[in-house]
RNA sequence: CGGAAAAUGGCUCAAUUUGGUAGAGCACUACAUUUGGGAUGUAGGGGUUGCAGGUUCAAAUCCUGUUUUUCCGACCA
């Protein structure tokens, strides 16, 4: 690309509707351009580093066997109400109306139609396994989009679907995936780490999640200090605590907490740790409400709670439903007299003489036992800390913040037996096929590469997905020797097909090169006084300094450096 | 969906409190001088101030409504 007639441009300034650095900079260097709220366009440049990742994806995914085709985004909504998940995906699905009224969504993701795509073929159990993918937008109605490319309503995606006869099948389609998405990110140069996740919408029963790991990432990670143990917060189970209380039961005692609502206000108050205070939260589980009880220093974890309930929807009950059950306000809640369903941490059973709320407005109980209340259900239902003691090898845990930017999952026969995806085996039986589907979002990997390489003077991108390879950059367009070395280095490096741009703008050479570093080229060559010693200048992106090589050597040194 | 903030040339902002001809920097055009890390000077072009009402002799400014965007939370593959 010659910057003189090309349609290339950058911004000088921060843009104030992007606040996470990625989107900063993407679009400060003209790659993507806000198309309103959540949707994006891309434009040249970023549309090649798009591609860049595609390609990489599409290489590996081929290599694992897997066969690419693409599918409609427009569906009819009849293709989701027969999988059950229309309802499953409420209001985050973008709907529409065709002219005579008939109901339509643009596609959030195609498990169902890949299905019946499969069943074209699926017979018999000779008729697998195979994995079909496609690279293509999805839509999501996003609460809130935010952070520029990391969380979207339109985006592509690759997605693709496993089909196999049995578990064992499965099993050996997911390693593929596994190792191929492994293969795919250590191409792109990102920083990842692989974590046990919730099968959440999708179902099934096992999903891994391929995090970059990044401070904006909207995920937890719970990594462990010194065993390979990582899951995403949702799902990181807590190892029952040991408190070795050596105290005696105290009998309860009603206290009069004027309007001390919250566990803080309630430890000062009575001068007592967090640890030893226990709250109730009250739930709207599907239509039954519930009370969660957890120590005061611990949170509920909804994942796990909708889980050990077997519930499809966990929520908060409202203000109004809290006062009504608990007779108080709320800040009052608490197991004893409580008629309700309630839900108790399995950490709770070794607490002694702790703080509950009375269900009377200002009042608490102390020294509260679990011998004083009943309760229905024991499990584990709270988040962990950091700190907290790893559930595999004792070790300690610690948290890292991720970006979701590809997902595994197992779904084993959920989607073929709600759309009825059968084969004949050996003994000529009826069997349900087992699936899997691996998802990969093209412009998250984007931004989190961006947010993972870059410094004060923009983005760093890693050779294998940079948009053009070497910037070639002229000191002066008036020096005709600099001019025809350029040019001449320029469709050297293109025609062995190293992309290349020649920034041949009637610039200062200073914007020159604040562009190329904004816009993140890996390889900069600079054309200067030294072409009348037969030198050009040499940078990388990732250094300070640069080094003078000789035009006889550029070509070979840039291939080494490509090739490396 | 709850809370908060914002909307003024392509970009970043000022003028709003106290109503009185919309202004700066960057970017753009022309000319001159410059030319190895975002040049300088001179002269220009570009805005019915998000939209719709209202108050007023007069509205970017005050009032009402509305739309959009951002942030925090809730929610979410």
């Amino acid at each position: 690309m010659k910057l003189s007639n090309s349609f290339f441009y950058t911004l000088r300034e921060n843009v104030k509707d992007e606040e996470s650095v990625s989107g900063n900079l993407l679009v400060k260097s003209g790659m993507i351009k806000k198309s309103s709220n959540g949707i994006y366009m891309y434009m040249p440049l970023g549309l090649k580093v798009l591609q860049n990742i595609e390609n990489i994806v599409r290489e590996e995914m081929n290599n694992s066997g897997a066969q690419e085709l693409t599918m409609p985004q427009l569906l009819p909504q009849d293709v989701y109400e027969e999988s059950g998940r229309l309802k499953n995906f409420g209001p985050s699905m973008f709907k529409l109306n065709d002219r005579y009224n008939r109901p339509y969504a643009l596609g959030p993701t195609h498990e169902e139609l890949f299905v019946h795509a499969a069943s074209m073929k699926i017979k018999s159990y000779k008729d697998m396994p195979f994995n079909l993918y496609q690279i293509g937008n999805k839509y999501r109605d996003e609460v809130r989009p935010r952070l520029g490319l990391i969380r979207v309503r339109e985006f592509i995606m690759k997605d693709a679907y496993s089909f196999d006869a049995d578990l064992d099948g499965l099993d050996k389609s997911y390693q593929k995936m596994y190792v191929a998405y492994k293969n795919i990110f250590d191409r792109i140069g990102l920083n990842y780490k692989i974590v046990k996740a919730d099968t959440g919408v999708m179902g099934g029963f096992l999903s891994e999640e391929f995090q970059a790991i990044t401070d904006t990432g909207e995920d937890i990670l719970v990594l462990c200090d010194t065993c390979e143990y990582a899951a995403n917060q949702e799902i990181s189970e807590c190892v029952l605590n040991d408190y070795n209380d050596e105290s005696d039961l105290l009998p309860k005692e009603l206290v009069y907490t004027p309007s001390h609502g919250t566990i803080k206000e309630i430890c000062d108050f009575l001068n007592v740790p967090m640890s030893k205070v226990v709250k109730t939260l009250i739930y709207k589980v599907d239509d039954e409400f519930c009370a969660c009880m957890v120590a005061g220093d611990k949170d509920v974890n909804e994942v796990k709670l909708q889980k050990l309930l077997k519930a499809v929807n966990v929520e908060l009950a409202s203000m109004e439903d809290v006062e009504k059950i608990t007779s108080a306000k709320v800040g009052f809640a608490g197991p004893i007299g409580l008629k309700c369903k309630i839900v108790v941490d399995q950490d709770i059973l070794k607490m002694k003489n702790f703080v509950v709320g009375a269900n009377k407005t200002d009042y608490h109980y102390k020294n509260t036992n679990i011998s004083d209340f009943t309760y229905d259900i024991v499990g584990d239902i709270k988040f962990v800390c950091e700190g907290d003691t790893c559930p595999k090898c004792g070790g300690h845990l610690y948290f890292k913040k991720g970006i979701e930017v590809g997902n595994i999952f197992k779904l084993g026969t959920k989607y073929s037996e709600s759309l009825n995806l059968q084969y004949s085996d050996s003994n000529n039986k009826l069997n349900y096929v087992y699936m899997g589907c691996y998802g990969l979002g093209i412009p998250r990997t984007m931004a989190s590469v961006v947010e993972q390489n870059n410094d004060e003077n923009g983005i760093i991108w890693p050779i294998s997905i940079a948009p053009y390879k070497v910037a070639i950059v002229i000191v002066s367009n008036k020096d005709d020797k600099q001019l025809m070395v350029a040019n001449d280095l320029y469709d050297k490096l293109n025609s062995i097909g190293i992309e290349t741009i020649l920034d041949d703008r009637d610039e200062r050479v200073g914007v020159k090169f604040n562009d190329m570093d904004l816009i993140g080229i890996p390889i900069r060559l600079t054309v200067g006084k030294k072409v009348n010693e037969d030198m050009v200048e040499l940078k990388l992106r990732t250094e300070k300094e640069s080094k003078d090589v000789s035009l006889d050597l550029i070509v070979d040194e840039i291939k080494k450096i490509i090739n490396n």
